[in-house]
DNA sequence: ATGCTATCGCAACACTTGTTGCGTTAAGCC
DNA sequence: GGCTTAACGCAACAAGTGTTGCGATAGCAT
């Protein structure tokens, strides 16, 4: 005979869009844009002096100076200001280095996977961590993650070109492969960081590509 | 000039060990092996039919009758309590199957993890979210994958004595190799489940060996 | 300038989580 | 049987987290 417990939730927007407003719309009343920049920047101090564990809204809030009703409504949780400080965070222009090889071009994208897992403080690991209790989170981390393995589909194309690997060559495949041992190790086994990690899986999985393992 | 704010915790007891307590040993007034086969059991009915986004210390007492305060005490948070349901779980008699081929035994263990992580309720994949917030969480998973991955190792020295890959080759490499793009594509990137994926991996980590890609 | 209104600030609340001191109970030992 | 003592139950507290209604305000339009 347990009451139901209604799970409240604010009724007054339709869970407003956290993403950028834009800023020259009608939108009387307003003052979310400067509202937003305070809040996303007191995210990223906050975390950067900080740390994850201590990244609360209430923190957020008093920091950035707003009020924490008004995170609560437009973010609705942790996950929520990490999502949107990552997506504003992103760097459209990024593609993958060319290096001439498929190792060396593995190895460099290795490089910056090795470096955002081991960075302090660990900003990608509590992004991680909070996209397994935030949807928000978990969103903006595979729309990241999806674009960025678009772009780097071109890695392996290049290859291909070279006739270094067979064509019909998976890109994803290829680079899962190559990328997870370091997500697997550094973030899930939690060994001690080892830089050879990057060399060593990039380099396994271009000989695994020229055997044509990641073809159908 | 903030408070240090000293970080309260419990005094009484120099954090008890909630693993298998010895049932004969002297402990006056104990009352410790009944209260912890309650609590465990709750632990794992609980889990299964609510999930784990559903479990707290709280809701843990009030389902084994234990009280809250006990169970704060002896495991201190859900983290504490899914190490010790899961140390408890561990089958010791565990062992690679053997199928005669490195392929067949990377992706016979494969399916094990492929099958572990798309279970439903995934109690894997909570234990892991866990490990995020717990350091008793991560401890015990620890050192259950550590457990594992020298349990498996098995498999490469046999493909050594069959000649099928080179002396030399590290055991750990390969089966980080072989194991981590599932559980990046599973719990990472959250793709939707593909059988294929066990083999794939096992496939393309097996070319590599034989390739002579995990020695030094 | 004046009005409109979405957004924000504020106070107050409810629920969850974690902690403490102290009295009570049950397991083991004589 | 009674004694000892670690483990437990209990009430009460403290802090953090999430929610609500309502009044105030800033940005835009006219």
């Amino acid at each position: 005979m347990a009451a139901p417990r209604p799970t409240r939730q604010f009724p007054d927007q339709p869970l407003p869009p956290p993403g950028p407003r834009a800023t020259t719309v009608s939108r009387p009343g307003g003052r979310s844009s400067s509202v937003r920049r305070r809040v996303l920047d007191a995210v990223r101090t906050h975390l950067a002096e900080h740390g994850y564990d201590a990244l609360s809204v209430d923190a957020v809030a008093d920091r950035s100076g707003v009020h924490r009703t008004t995170v609560y409504r437009r973010w609705r949780d942790v996950g929520g200001l990490l999502a949107d400080a990552l997506t504003e965070a992103i760097d459209d222009t990024w593609s993958p280095t060319d290096t001439g090889t498929l190792d060396g071009d593995l190895h460099a994208v290795n490089r910056e996977v090795y470096a955002a897992l081991t960075a302090e403080p660990p900003v990608t690991a509590a992004l991680i961590a909070a996209s397994f209790r935030s949807e928000q989170a978990a969103a903006a981390l595979r729309s990241f993650w999806a674009d960025r393995y678009d772009r780097c589909a071109a890695i392996v194309h290049r290859a291909v070109d070279r006739r270094e690997i067979p064509a019909g060559t998976d890109p994803r495949r290829l680079l899962v492969a190559a990328t997870a041992p370091l997500y697997h190790e550094l973030l899930l086994l939690r060994t001690l960081p080892d830089p050879r990690l990057a060399e060593q899986a990039a380099h396994a999985t271009a000989t695994a590509a020229r055997a044509g393992a990641f073809t159908d």
